[in-house]
Order: C-alpha cells, then sequence, then structure tokens
DNA sequence: ACCAGTACCGACTATTTGGTAAGTGCCAAA
DNA sequence: TTTGGCACTTACCAAATAGTCGGTACTGGT
C-alpha cells in the first residue's frame, strides 16, 4: 500500500530531509552550485560514503541535479532544482530559528545524559 | 569533547527535534494542551514506548512541560513551553509547504527504489 | 616511477533507532 | 470477579543509519 499518508506537512519534508547531512547539503547548496569535494569539506565530519549516497538519494528526489563535465580527471557538480529551492527557501526559518537559539540549544544538549547525537 | 558547533541552524534543530515523532508531538501540542493517550491516538502509528520516551526526551530538553494531576488513575497532560512554542512557530513553515507539494513528496517517495521510510 | 587528487563503489562492521511484548499499580464498569 | 483503561517500565530484537577501509580509472606534479 506504501502508505504515503502525511498527517502534517511535516512528515512530507521529513520524507525527503530525512537523512543526518541532507539539511546541510541543501543549505551549503543554497548558496550555489558546488562540486564534490567542496561539499565535503562544507559538511565537516561526513564521511565520503554518506555525502555520496545521500547526494544520490536527493537527486533521485529531485532535490539537486548532477552536472557531470565529463573531464578525465572527474569534475561533478551539483546544484539544487526549483524544487530544492523552494524546499531550501522553507528551511531559512529553521535555519534561522536554530541561530538565535544556538547557545541555548547547545546547553540543552550538553547537559543530557541520553547516550544521543551529543557523543 | 561534546562537540556542540552547529554549522547552521538548522543542526541546531536537528539536536531538539531528531526522533521520528517529535515534530509530530510538537505539531500536535501546539493547538493545546494533550494528555499521553490523546497523543498516541494522535500520532498515529507510534508505540507507546516511542511516544514516552520522545516525551520525556522533550521534556528534558524544555520544550514540552508534564503536568501530572497527581490523581490515581493517572492523569498526565504535556504542554509546550514558550521554547516549545517558538519551535512550533518555525516549524510551520515546513509544515505548509509540505502540505503544498504532499502529492509531488508521495509520488517521490513511491517512486523510489531505496528501503528507506516508505516501507 | 610514485604519490596525490578527482568522484565514486562495495563489503563489512558498529551504532543508533524503533518496535514488540510483557508487567506494574490502581480504579471503574460489566 | 474479570476486563479494560491509565501512564509508564523493562527486556529483548530488528532494522535503519552511519562509519571504516580498500579499490577503480585517470591525470598531474615531482
Amino acid at each position: 500500500m506504501t502508505e504515503t499518508n502525511f498527517q502534517c506537512g511535516l512528515e512530507a519534508v521529513l520524507a525527503i530531509l530525512g537523512g543526518k547531512w541532507k539539511p546541510l547539503v541543501v543549505y551549503h547548496l543554497a548558496s550555489g552550485p558546488k562540486r564534490t569535494g567542496q561539499l565535503r569539506r562544507l559538511v565537516t565530519n561526513v564521511s565520503e560514503k554518506m555525502l555520496i549516497q545521500h547526494l544520490k538519494e536527493l537527486t533521485d528526489d529531485g532535490v539537486i541535479r548532477r552536472i557531470d563535465f565529463q573531464t578525465v580527471p572527474p569534475h561533478v557538480e551539483y546544484e539544487l532544482t526549483d524544487f530544492g529551492q523552494s524546499l531550501a527557501g522553507v528551511l531559512a526559518p529553521l535555519c534561522e530559528w536554530g541561530t538565535h537559539h544556538t547557545s541555548e540549544v547547545a546547553l540543552i544538549v550538553q547537559n543530557r545524559s541520553r547516550p544521543s547525537a551529543g557523543a
């Protein structure tokens, strides 16, 4: 049945950006096309495998576009599609909120005992 | 080292809402306090364990507040804190985007071969 | 010739996350 | 008295997610 019933738009967004680094990739691509190596350096801590995997998924999902320059030492760039750009636009408020509350969130994360992403 | 260095606000948001059902919980709580059982019915498909676990984490993180009525058949409600409300407010645009692009996203998700959340 | 860099693949492993199923203590309705 | 609901816990298990390491095919610098 491939249950594609989103209760609230949120789920649709998560269906697309549900990957540890995907929002970051979209964010960095919002400022223009980048090549793979550039993204790898921009999105710190991402492993090459995950970057490429997410890049492929985002490409499949029509969020970004892969541009292969067909040169012999490979040169590939990624850029947002229109769809991706609309998504990036909506991501901006989130980003702002995060920026405004960075220290608050940092404190929260530091003070938790849960063995989550703050390891 | 507890690396709490967010490159972009996005990461801060994800640090708080990084759980399969957390955005949904915040979303549902945006329309007023709810009791546990209510949330369980509202957030369809969530298991009791995950709901309560997320509820606890969100409480720890100061996003929601737990109100225990101290009655004998337990009665507990959850409501957003101010912090949680500001977060919910920023979630709204995301939600809207998702709503506007629901069918588009549904198509995308259905057409992918990846063994992700669309199972 | 040798090493580094480009973009990417694939096997293997580890960690995180989510889910099932059972149980607790107490009360109310059947 | 049995059943069911409330909020919640625990133990165990499965799946998704992420990470490491090594390899490809080719070029450019030294």
